[in-house]
DNA sequence: ATGCAGTCCTGTAAGC
DNA sequence: TGCTTACAGGACTGCA
């Protein structure tokens, strides 16, 4: 399940071998995705060059020139990378895209076929990855801004984490792991989250992202980069998929529990349920 | 406007 | 052993 560190390991790894490069075309292949490819984009491709190769959230934004950009989301078990054109299609490959020279192609494979992959005029980018849908960086957010979106809301953090609206990129792992890391509990209400406990969730979510792309990302199941090569921030989990064993930190079982839609875990004696309603009004 | 539940999709694993 | 069922979850839709 690629969330923003495993995105920006693709992207690390995609970038020098993507960039200055140009794509001769494109081959559909397999059965459509969530969003169906569009025969009008492969004028926007074919002959242009990749300028850039960057993320935003969980999405990989692939500049090319003229005015088109190519957007790919990972999904849960979406797969982007180059290899030689000769080399066998692998099952579950719905995109090809040849390359001039070099005799290699990008191919985009999906088992789950929850990613999406679609091209966008500048102004359509721009709406898309615009701030009503994806809101900042982690790593650009601001401790003012967490604290806001968390008073304005009665959903719980878990949920507010999982909001790529409120920020981009955290995913069902780092949620879990952050809030961990914070000594907060999914429970908990935003609303009930005090100034200090946002700064801390702040410092949380920038601390465990960062060091998960230094590990490359998480392999779970089906988690690969570059030439089949894994992650290994799986081995760093305090809670993720850690249910009944016992805490790293306290040696209190892993509690596991279904919270926003999503698989949760968390120590109920490290991320105490203090209070899940309301904070009190101090009392003067 | 806000929040929640349902939907998509298929491989894996547990249960009978 | 072989079948059925539950589960994993990011983004989106539709409903209350």
């Amino acid at each position: 399940m690629p969330e923003l560190p495993e995105v920006e390991t693709v992207v690390r790894t995609l970038r020098p071998q993507l960039c200055g490069r140009t794509i001769a075309g494109v081959r559909l292949v397999g059965k459509a995705l969530r969003r169906p490819w569009d025969p009008a984009w492969e004028r926007h491709l074919c002959r242009r060059q990749i300028t850039e190769l960057r993320r935003r959230g969980k999405w990989i934004i692939i500049g090319l020139s003229g005015d088109a950009t190519l957007v790919v989301h990972l999904g849960m078990t979406g797969r982007l990378y180059v290899v030689p054109r000769r080399a066998a299609l692998e099952p579950h490959t719905h995109l090809v895209f040849p390359l001039v020279r070099g005799e290699q192609e990008l191919r985009f494979r999906d088992v789950r076929r929850f990613g999406s992959v679609g091209v966008f005029t500048q102004p359509e980018l721009m709406h898309f990855l615009g701030e009503q849908r994806l809101g900042p960086e982690p790593f650009e957010l601001s401790t003012a801004q967490l604290f806001k979106s968390l008073q304005g809301t009665s959903r719980n953090l878990k949920a507010v984490l999982l909001d790529q609206s409120v920020v981009a990129g955290v995913g069902n792992i780092y949620a879990d792991e952050s809030l961990f890391e914070a000594r907060l509990n999914p429970r908990q209400l935003g609303r009930a989250t005090s100034r200090e406990e946002a700064c801390r969730l702040r410092r949380s979510i920038v601390k465990v992202l960062t060091r998960a792309i230094e590990h490359n990302g998480s392999t779970i199941i089906s988690f690969y980069y570059g030439d089949g090569e894994s992650g290994s921030y799986q081995n760093e989990f305090r809670v993720y998929g850690r249910k009944g064993e016992p805490c790293r930190r306290c040696k209190t079982a892993i509690q596991g529990i279904r919270l926003a839609g999503r698989a949760t875990c968390f120590c109920p004696r490290c991320q105490p349920t203090c209070d899940v309603r309301e904070r009190q009004a101090p009392s003067g």
